[in-house]
DNA sequence: TCGAATTTGTGCGTATGTATC
DNA sequence: GGATACATACGCACAAATTCG
């Protein structure tokens, strides 16, 4: 029977996606039940059941024991700014700019002393187990988590001084390039590699999220003069935030 | 026969897996085929099946059809240089240099006049309905795809120049920002929006994935003068691929 | 409260196509 | 060409969860 090109599971699956995004299944209706798609397709249990499946590994749908399969919302993932560069004339119609979520909410901070992993000692330019200071952060926009952080300074560069503990003394709070500059280290690069999994389950449940979601993450490192002075691991829902970038050409 | 708690395709996959994380079954070796593991943990054939699909949903083996399963390779994931920022002085120790994927692999696409959708249409800062050109392409890396880009070019820039089919005439495939300098565009600013989600069933198809498997998604815009000359969508297996930004401060 | 119908999730056996060795 | 193994497909059965009269 598969005189097409296309297995009958994908094209039954691509059918019921078009009109998932399309707009004519829309978020929280009910899917044709395994039954029905034999039906009305004209294929078997097996091939329905298949359809079903890929759908819900897309993410597009979630199924209900006893109920049925359902359509799951998909909210416009609003961005998050990643870069300081800001376009030099106030009026242009940059889409960016609309959507942004403002850099402070609120947070929660912990911190405390350790010896550099292996990865985190090869970030950080040190050796593995020299004492580094690491500080966990949970942002929250209004009231909801929106982004995990893990976060690591060589005590070579802040130990014995004010801005040792990120979050305490009179610059706490104030980030890394501040602080930094308060002790005349001279922040002048920053890398961003930006990666994507599904979230662990601690993760999802401090981000409010489900297992299977998916994260962003972003590994930083703030450089002096070519020195790294901080990484850090950003854990970010991919479900409900993208990560912005707004660079220079040439 | 489920006497026990947990479905019996969950408890084979787990064994295999934990076979596979401890080494017991390195990459590139076969994993026992669907009659053997039938056999050998007594089960049915649709048990075997179900189990090693979730060993290739979770990324750890690959089935290759009429030789076997075989373990995967879990490279680290490579970096894909996304911005053209590069430290002035050549000696110094990014980590960024050294595993930078090469931009140029080989490509192919296909180009062809389109009207602008909405979601393009706002991107572009055109009419829905404008007439775009579109362009699809495969890049790949050593033979094996690892990025698709959909690109959108209006008309009303590129309509009537040597350049507006990307591929063709003396600057083919030249990036977007000398073909638009060649007809006196001058490309300045770039956003990027970097988003994740579970990949649809025919990006993987053509990325070598599996349904299921999180993909990257760049939204990328250039800009000349405030003006969105091209935009692109472009998807990334994140399993093998992350996305670098190197940006300066302040 | 009870029970019947529906629906998903899991499992079994089989058949065929097709890629690889 | 033949043997092996995966990929797709069909049909069926049953348990658990849900829904609804």
């Amino acid at each position: 029977m598969t005189f097409g090109e296309q297995p009958a599971y994908l094209r039954v699956a691509g059918d019921l996606r078009k009109q998932i995004v399309d707009g004519s299944l829309p978020p929280h209706t009910r899917l044709p039940s395994q039954a029905r798609i034999r039906e009305e397709y004209g294929v078997s249990d097996t091939v329905a059941l298949e359809a079903r499946k890929v759908l819900m590994a897309e993410g597009l749908v979630e199924g209900r024991s006893g109920s049925g399969t359902y359509v799951r919302e998909r909210p416009v993932p609003r961005r998050i700014a990643r870069s300081g560069y800001r376009p030099e004339s106030g009026a242009t119609p940059f889409r960016q700019e609309q959507a942004d979520v403002e850099a402070r909410g609120t947070w929660e901070s912990r911190s405390e002393q350790a010896e550099a992993s292996l990865a985190v000692a090869e970030r950080l330019a040190v050796k593995p187990g020299d004492r580094v200071m690491c500080t966990r952060y949970v942002f929250r926009e209004a009231g909801e988590a929106m982004m995990l952080s893990t976060s690591w300074e060589p005590l070579a560069v802040t130990g014995r001084t004010p801005v040792m503990l990120p979050e305490e003394g009179p610059l706490g709070g104030m980030g890394v390039v501040e602080r930094m500059r308060a002790i005349d280290v001279i922040v002048d690069n920053v890398t961003e590699e930006v990666g994507a999994r599904p979230g662990l389950a601690e993760e999802l449940l401090a981000l409010g999220g489900v297992p299977g979601h998916v994260v962003l993450v972003v590994q930083r490192t703030y450089y002096a003069s070519g020195r790294p002075v901080e990484t850090a691991d950003v854990v970010i829902p991919a479900d409900r935030y993208q990560v912005a970038y707004h660079l220079p050409v040439r």
